[in-house]
DNA sequence: CGGTATTTTGAGCAGTGTCAAAGACGGTGG
DNA sequence: CCACCGTCTTTGACACTGCTCAAAATACCG
């Protein structure tokens, strides 16, 4: 159910999980300016090389960026959802980089660029907090650049759904091996740099091969522990300062033995 | 020839270059806490998991991030010369993302992490500078993404071409249509996501064609204009907010034209 | 219920990867 | 200045993943 009256409380809460900020941070963030607007699905918010006036925070539903190439592919580079900033590491530059657009119907507050970053300068603690974000944005972009470069389309897609279910469960949104997976097949192969026509036979098999179920946009992993490893979200991940990683593991033990057992 | 007495003046040039910081700032950045080191090529600096104590500028040399998948692939996902930070924007994350490694000989600065961010939240001037230097890493990191993910074999490879002669400029390392490649076949492969023996195909091919002339690391570009056609950095990139990119086309232009006419 | 967007299939092909070996290069010690 | 050795580059033959094009089958939505 969305709040009755949409404020910045998910960006609050999601930038307290990297740095408690103080109450009086908390209030200074929620007093921020913004405006907050409704859009439908596959709605353009920025195109790349705009000018940068706002930062966006989702606060229900999906966005993601991406790029067009000169042949017309287009790459989505990230994925963002309810508490997200939307591509924080850009919030310095005068000029957008990518595209943004929503993936599904979401709220967004625009908050204008300027008034973000006095207040990071302001406040320490909000500073901090958002200097980790840059840098798990930055890190999950790494990560998408190792599985386009060197993992194979299994790899790539099962990477996927587990980052997806795993920030959803940080954000709070999901909770169990039932989550919602809000792409098209062509969007997924966008993301992974594959077709959707590799990504719709890809997918076939690993369903026939037991290891989660589609309905409509809804997934249902049957198990986590094998879609974490073909996904190659092994060892390195962990060691990683990502709080929902280890959560997520935390969660994903008990549903593979529901499962299993 | 080095420097004499090698010291952060390469950094702060740089950062002067994002956001112009008083003389102040200057004197701050200078005094910065260091330790000054000489490493040989191939030496890794950081292992993806440690703990994150410092943060390396390069003074001279070349340094590369990259990140082994567990099939035992690598992918190199950021490249760093003169004046740059290292992975910029992981400063606020206490633990490694990536494999930091030089790639050439090369002398780095370690700066105690803590040291560079209190003086980023002390001084605003540092500290916009500083998030520029992010952004710009970051738009780097999201264009690799699309390369690997949309481009071919010779994008990829042209594309990393004109990036590290642009950068190279952008350093003040470099004049003109000759430059150092200081990376072998294998590396260049594991950057762009590509098989050393493909690569050596795809140059091959390139050479045939006349883009460039290769001797040892050093390229000769005889037409900037095509390679900078076939590695797509077109009109996308031009709009961007990154002064070495419009610098590069200036220098472009005529290096192209001393080479047909 | 019709129309559009999405998923699914099929057949054939192209770009890259694999494996293995032969050359070329560059630095080192004599 | 030369011989030697390890590192890179280059080649060849072949396999295979993932792409293309096109059409059919479904699913979704008003």
């Amino acid at each position: 159910m969305m709040a009755s009256s949409p404020n910045l409380s998910s960006l609050v809460s999601k930038l307290a999980r990297r740095s408690p900020p103080g109450t009086a941070d908390c209030e200074k963030l929620l007093g921020l300016p913004h405006r907050i607007v409704e859009l439908d699905p596959n709605k353009l918010l920025v195109a790349e090389g705009d000018e940068a006036t706002h930062c966006h925070v989702v606060l229900s539903g999906y966005v993601f960026c991406h790029k067009v190439t000169g042949e017309g592919a287009r790459q989505i580079v990230s994925l963002h959802m309810r508490g997200d900033i939307v591509n924080p590491s850009d919030l310095a530059l005068d000029v957008a980089g990518y595209n943004v657009q929503t993936l599904t119907r979401a709220t967004v507050a625009y908050i204008p660029r300027g008034a973000l970053l006095d207040l990071a300068w302001r406040s320490p603690a909000i500073g901090a907090a958002l200097m980790a974000e840059i840098g798990v944005a930055a890190a999950l972009l790494g990560e998408w650049l190792v599985g386009v470069g060197r993992r194979d389309a299994r790899a790539r897609i099962c990477h996927l759904m587990c980052e997806i279910a795993a920030r959803q469960q940080d954000a709070g949104i999901c909770d169990g091996p039932d989550y919602e997976w809000p792409m098209t097949q062509e969007q997924i192969g966008d993301a992974t740099g594959l077709t959707s026509v590799h990504v719709n036979r890809t997918l076939q098999q690993l369903r026939a091969e037991g290891y989660f179920r589609t309905a409509g946009r809804r997934v249902t992993v049957h198990d986590w522990s094998k879609l974490w490893e073909v996904g190659d979200l092994g060892t390195n991940r962990l060691a990683r300062p990502m709080a929902w990683a280890t959560r997520f593991i935390r969660e994903a033990r008990p549903a593979r033995s529901i499962q299993a057992g």
